[in-house]
DNA sequence: GGGGGTTACCTGTATATACAGGTTCGACAC
DNA sequence: GTGTCGAACCTGTATATACAGGTAACCCCC
């Protein structure tokens, strides 16, 4: 395929210069890109070339471009569908409700076995745990349950977990390029059901979550959902945009 | 917008045209479609802007081309993360088990008044309703309860339903453009539970579906799934191919 | 008859050029 | 001061042209 050394498509180079850019930090959401002209000049090739790398980094979202204005670094791009749900602040908010945290727990221990296993961890290697609560004007709606892989984030427990919400920081500044989903139906423990201030014997949807940043993983969180107050939705339109619901 | 008269680009005109002729079922999955040089000869444009119409056609998985070869109509497309899981009987035999179907019901009765507000029909209006059961190696799965918008699909009970799978059916014969899914995780009925061959006590992850047609209603159908013999899920990759799990 | 090369056709990429239309901002006239 | 016109710059689209490389079928030669 890209086998010969001939390299990548122009095109392809120049996307993935933009796209290294965006992902390192060097340019942040919002910031102003070279204008065609600009990256016709520096790379030494022809507009077109430029305009496809620019049209097809707009397909995917990372790039917002404005006729007669410029080129611009797309917002946070955390969707996919089930993925738009990564965070519920917004969710909350977005539905004019009042959100609520609260941190329970926030640690260094020694990997659980099967922890270890899904970060891709040595056996013994310690892990960074959080648990914290979110509320939907008061009434306590997921149970966050977060493991945080050392080797990526070794300053996460220096952050103020108090007041940020773990995954408002990891979205913004640990990037990652592969998220996986699985949605299960249980039962809560009985810890369980106190924290989320709901009897035992309703089901939750309990949500598991990776992310990996070229391949290495980064974090697995355990999302616990009672069934009565949340369900997960996505809607997705051919030719249209997909909306969480 | 695209309000003035200009009309569409000319490369949307070609997009067009080509996913009418796919959507109308002029041209099947695997069907050629015509070369580049045919199209340019036929809308008498330039090579560029037929090459960009079926690129992006690429893009959105409606074509796949073969360098040196040609264009082809892409295999039916549902997808969406989530969406993979339509189709469970090739998700049950992709993973080399046994499948097996059971049809327990298929009728035409008067529209409960939910299915009536979900399917946007006439109060009073009748519906078609088939419950069937899928089965992993023998073992239930997934009770399948589906209402069918008889507008759209009015030869729903002529198919031979015991032989062939619903969605079988309707994913090939009726293209939808729109899906939404619904997760909930609920404990089962006393009869689902039967029928499930499970404990009623254990949690159920339910999965609503609706499909549009032009905005159109043609299903609703709602997937009941005893969680220890089911779950969801979904991994995504930038720049890579959504798998469904 | 089988093997190898030629040819015709296809897609993939790259370029120079052109014109349309949106935005911004400053200069000039009133 | 205010308003209008225009220049400078931006993206969006369309074209003709070119060369590369993949594929398949056919023909010719051995």
């Amino acid at each position: 395929m890209k086998r010969d050394l001939p390299s990548l498509a122009l095109y392809e180079q120049v996307k993935e210069y933009i796209v290294r850019k965006i992902q390192d930090g060097s340019w942040p959401a919002g910031h102003r890109l070279p204008s065609e002209h600009e990256l016709v000049v520096q790379f030494g090739i022809s507009r077109m070339t430029v305009n496809r790398a620019l049209r097809e980094l707009v397909t995917q979202a990372r790039v917002v471009r404005v006729a007669g204005v410029g080129s611009f670094v797309a917002e946070n791009k955390p969707q996919s569908t089930l993925l738009q749900i990564a965070n519920i602040a917004s969710e909350i908010r977005a539905r004019g409700h009042d959100y609520g945290y609260q941190l329970i727990t926030a640690e260094r221990m020694t990997s659980p076995a099967d922890v270890t296993a899904w970060l891709d961890l040595r056996s013994g290697e310690s892990v960074f745990h959080s648990v914290c609560l979110h509320l939907e004007n008061g009434v306590p709606v997921q149970l966050e349950d977060r493991y945080v892989n050392p080797r990526v984030v070794p300053d996460y427990l220096d952050l103020n977990l108090s007041n940020l919400q773990p995954s408002e920081y990891l979205v913004r500044n640990v990037p990652f390029d592969q998220i996986e989903h699985l949605v299960d139906a249980v039962l809560p423990t009985a810890e369980q059901a106190v924290r989320l201030a709901m009897p035992a014997v309703e089901p939750c949807l309990l949500l598991t979550r990776r992310t990996w940043t070229r391949t290495v993983p980064v974090t697995l969180v355990r999302c616990l959902h009672p069934a009565s107050r949340y369900r997960l939705g996505s809607r997705f339109k051919a030719d249209g945009n997909p909306r969480s619901g």
